[in-house]
DNA sequence: GGTATTATTTAGACTGAGTATAGAAATACT
DNA sequence: AGTATTTCTATACTCAGTCTAAATAATACC
């Protein structure tokens, strides 16, 4: 089943959930999509698709959460917080906008989604606390993380580098 | 059931429910208490819960979200988000931190708390949104209230009123 | 080649939150 | 009293997420 494709290792069953729930969910919708489903249509069993994402949602936010992941790993060897936005973003390079940005209204996004960008947004506030931003600052800097990050997903066209507006908001 | 108690007409069950659900919170954690145990304490039944919270997490939250429907209302009234955060404060009045907000360590909050705590967040976003704030700054905006309110919710015995906090960061 | 090891995948049963509905019990109204 | 309306309850359902133990790859080793 997983084998008519050639080369590199392949963690296909993986890439499979994830092409199956980003389409699910531009054709019915987040909520009306059940992981039953997702599963169903990548061909392999609901178990399988908890090996592979802890929760529904986490599917949405892969590229988030993976920056975060960066971010925290950049802080944790000593760089100040402009610093490892700098490395991260670098390393992000001009790779897309996460699908949860750019895709959000196709997906009928409810209030199960918003709670989830909550949770990132506690995420990021607790990386700035163990940053060198001082104390009383923790959380107007992630309100400006936030800010700049959203002003890149959402721009348009013309969009920039997201390194570009954190520098409007002088985080970096 | 709902007989011996005299006087005022008393939504009793609501808070029977609330009463039991912080009891149980602070016995066994936010996670190890079910609805049902909240319920069964209260001695209502399971539904008779979801008639009056919406979820089991509501209970943790009835301050925070009356405060944010307060401020929804003053600023739909069309006052700035400076004199709706002054209005709010005020009613608030010097009534106690939200037990969530002091209670936390002790209800073994995990990442359900947190998320809900996101919401909030994202909540409150929506009104700066909403509000006279250029939206170039919601976010910042946002953080720092949420900064600020954490500062009052934090302090120690000398803990100033809300109000105080939101002056230092020059929101009202 | 064949066999042992290890990683993936799976079935299945379980807990618990949240929803929906229809009926019982209590309360208010006149 | 009798009727209407709210509050409460029983019950059954969906779905997310967890857990366990077994089956099925895939890989390594001889």
């Amino acid at each position: 089943m997983a084998s008519d494709q050639r080369g590199r290792p392949r963690s296909s069953s993986r890439e499979a959930l994830e092409e199956a729930a980003t389409e699910l969910f531009l054709e019915h919708g987040y909520q009306a999509t059940t992981v039953d489903d997702i599963a169903a249509r990548a061909g392999v069993s609901r178990a399988t698709f908890f090996n592979y994402f802890p929760t529904k949602s986490a599917v949405l936010w892969v590229e988030v959460d993976r920056a975060l992941n960066a971010l925290e790993r950049a802080l944790g060897s000593g760089a100040s917080l402009a610093e490892s936005l700098r490395l991260v973003t670098d390393a992000l390079g001009r790779e897309s906008v996460p699908l949860i940005a750019s895709q959000a209204e196709a997906m009928n996004t409810g209030e199960d989604v918003l709670a989830e960008a909550g949770k990132r947004i506690i995420a990021l506030s607790r990386l700035v606390i163990g940053s060198d931003i001082a104390p009383d600052l923790v959380w107007s800097t992630t309100g400006a993380i936030v800010q700049a990050c959203l002003e890149w997903a959402q721009a348009g066209v013309a969009r920039q580098e997201l390194q570009h507006y954190l520098r409007a908001h002088t985080l970096i």
